[in-house]
DNA sequence: ATAACATATACGTTAAAGCGAATATATTAC
DNA sequence: GTAATATATTCGCTTTAACGTATATGTTAT
């Protein structure tokens, strides 16, 4: 990655965005890391899908992971390349207004506060957001978007 | 392109960023529209490669083209996706400050305005910027360029 | 009408991406 | 130690992208 040319660069940067699965991971992830298991949760996409897809944005250098006894948890990292920095925060940026990735948020809310959290999730460390929230308020929201 | 929904649109979108050649194309037009023949000239790539690659560039919404007798001039639109539209603009102001972009610029000039412009592309329509600019002028700075 | 020119498209091949299914690795629980 | 859990990687396949070469289309010049 560093001897790249500067277009070689931005053709990866952008390949690395260029994908549904990879911009709904990064959606989920930008506010703070999450683990694994919440995305293929939410996702409701295969485990080795999501882990591909984690792979991929961790070598284009757009997140990395950190081990927590035998889960991962992944984050956002501020390319280098400042155009790429850039255009990497005004995707984040346009994505939260989106209904799609709204949703995809609210699931992960649900995921983890959730009236019934499954159970291949529920010893999961949830987000820090998730866990410091007052919970009990927020749940009244959660029904009503669960109707 | 119209009924996609927004996770679509952004996955295309980038992939159509996701190209040397395209980079390279769109910041030749960056600031106007521009001759497909002043493209191969510039790029020193074939003809049905630029082709090819204008014509995605145009399925994808970034350009249009405009026939002018045997010629076509393709220009930069401004996607409607607001997302899209300022990630754009973005990257064009970021290719801006590379040397590599600058490069191709100054070829793009070279082919225009040079001491000796190529037979095949000699009576091209030039972009306007180099025809309204004052030529012997900057003919100094292009010779210092070309050492 | 024919020739010359600028550009676009079709065809066949090669390379890369994405996927599901199976398997491997790493960590914890017992 | 073995079993269970969370995640990563491999394999084989299918799809898509990019390319060079050849050819087609559209426009102007004669």
């Amino acid at each position: 990655m560093a001897g790249e040319t500067f277009l070689i660069e931005m053709e990866n940067f952008f390949l690395a965005l260029a994908d549904k699965t990879r911009l709904r991971l990064l959606n989920l992830m930008r506010d703070e890391e999450i683990c694994v298991c919440f995305f293929t949760e939410v996702l409701g996409e295969s485990q080795p899908k999501i882990s591909r897809h984690l792979a991929y944005l961790r070598n284009a250098g757009l997140v990395e992971a950190r081990r927590d006894g035998k889960w991962m948890h992944y984050r956002i990292i501020e390319p280098e390349n400042g155009v790429a920095r850039r255009v990497l925060r005004e995707t984040l940026e346009g994505l939260k207004d989106k209904e799609e990735m709204q949703q995809d948020y609210e699931k992960l809310y649900v995921a983890c506060c959730g009236v019934s959290v499954p159970v291949t999730i529920s010893r999961a460390p949830k987000p820090d957001t998730f866990v410091q929230a007052d919970i009990s308020y927020e749940r009244e929201e959660l029904d009503t978007f669960l109707l």
